[in-house]
DNA sequence: TAAAATGTCAAACAATTGTTTTAAATGAAT
DNA sequence: ATTCATTTAAAACAATTGTTTGACATTTTA
């Protein structure tokens, strides 16, 4: 029997059963995927029972789907220090970039959700579809697109615009998902686990507008 | 359910059965996963009996193995016109472009191992190992960092030149990983499994010389 | 030609999978 | 105290998993 609306106080004493449930799920999820992931090993993960998936969530998939949504999800923070970005185009574009990266790079939540967003990315399931309609065309279309508009002075189409927002995106994104690339290729100034994503930011920001500085004049040129 | 074959004479000099695991597991692992796959789905496809996988390989695991590496090994084509790139330093930045991203999305052979190669690097096995130092790493050393050492005239130091390749490679690795997100964010310009390669890497090229040209000019400024 | 070797197959194996069932707790409402 | 929906737990379920078995056919070897 499936849980019903919350019309009174939760019955039993813990609803943590729940919680602990999502929790322990998102790191199976994380390291096995969901075919690899059990149920019983969530379960027991959350010291829970095994039907208390079933009970609480209808089968694995809508437990998996909840877990990539929750865990893609962007802060409601990010996306009130965005609609907030005020001042110069090029302030504006430092602040997306920083803030893009912190979401994607949050350091102060456990490594999982990054490994599960780039897991859910190389193999999407249907919880891509939000993610994409929810999180990134958003902040592409409101955000990214008008402000790169804005500094190139409109020098270019929609077309050519859509490249160099897949350029300023494709910087931030490598840091999520090709962690295990840029361990390997950078060991000598990459500290696993510690990003220093002021850093990182930066170089994105100076690189892009340096490109779109130097892309308006060569279309100006001509 | 019995088919019957018309006696299909079995014996020694069949090794195409071998090849034929080999190209059916590649898709199923590439759409399925390790732990999604079966055996079952894999010798399905391939036409061949159950135990014919734990007899040829040892295992599941060593045929998902042997799949990835073949389907990473970077081919001697591209090795060789990498080493053979002459010319102007952009024209050497460009070719090392285009070439590495026919690499990544050579359409003319099967999609699966694009998909391959992208979750081994959200996932990796001791697979990546080998692709990162036999394919990435040379490719960064050998002629990236070198190239982009000259472009910028020895401005900058090889922590900052480091940033900028990953940049560059970036924007190429963008096209490969995150194929998923663009079709769903870019259905106007995108149509599926056709990438146009050439103007792909044209842009990357632009963008990324104009970027350097730019990053050049502020640098000598100071 | 006889015997060993090789490759293939259907069938069965034991283990594990996601899910369901059944029953027992628990706390709030009557 | 009784009722009742909600939550947990143990056990059983049917289906599927990777792997092994043993027989059969063909080739190779001697």
């Amino acid at each position: 029997m499936a849980p019903r609306e919350p019309r009174a106080a939760p019955a039993v004493a813990e609803e943590n059963t729940r919680e602990k449930i999502l929790e322990a799920a998102g790191e199976v999820f994380a390291d096995q995927g969901f075919e690899g992931a059990t149920i019983r090993a969530i379960t027991e993960r959350a010291g829970v029972n095994v039907a208390a998936v079933n009970y609480h969530f209808r089968d694995k998939a809508e437990l998996y789907n909840r877990v990539v949504l929750d865990a893609c999800s962007v802060s409601a923070a990010m996306q009130k220090t965005m609609a907030e970005a005020v001042g110069s185009p090029e302030a504006r574009l430092r602040s997306l970039v920083y803030h893009f990266m912190e979401y994607l790079l949050d350091p102060t939540r456990p490594d999982w959700r990054r490994k599960l967003k780039a897991r859910e990315m190389a193999n999407p399931t249907a919880a891509l579809d939000e993610l994409v309609e929810k999180n990134l065309r958003p902040l592409r279309e409101e955000f990214l697109l008008p402000t790169l508009g804005e500094l190139t002075g409109g020098c270019f189409s929609r077309k050519e615009l859509s490249y160099i927002a897949s350029s300023v995106m494709s910087q931030c994104l490598y840091f999520l998902q090709y962690q295990p690339i840029i361990e390997r290729l950078n060991p000598d100034y990459y500290t696993p686990g510690k990003w220093n994503i002021e850093e990182i930011a930066d170089h994105v920001t100076r690189f892009s507008l340096a490109a779109l500085r130097e892309l308006t004049r060569q279309a100006r040129r001509s």
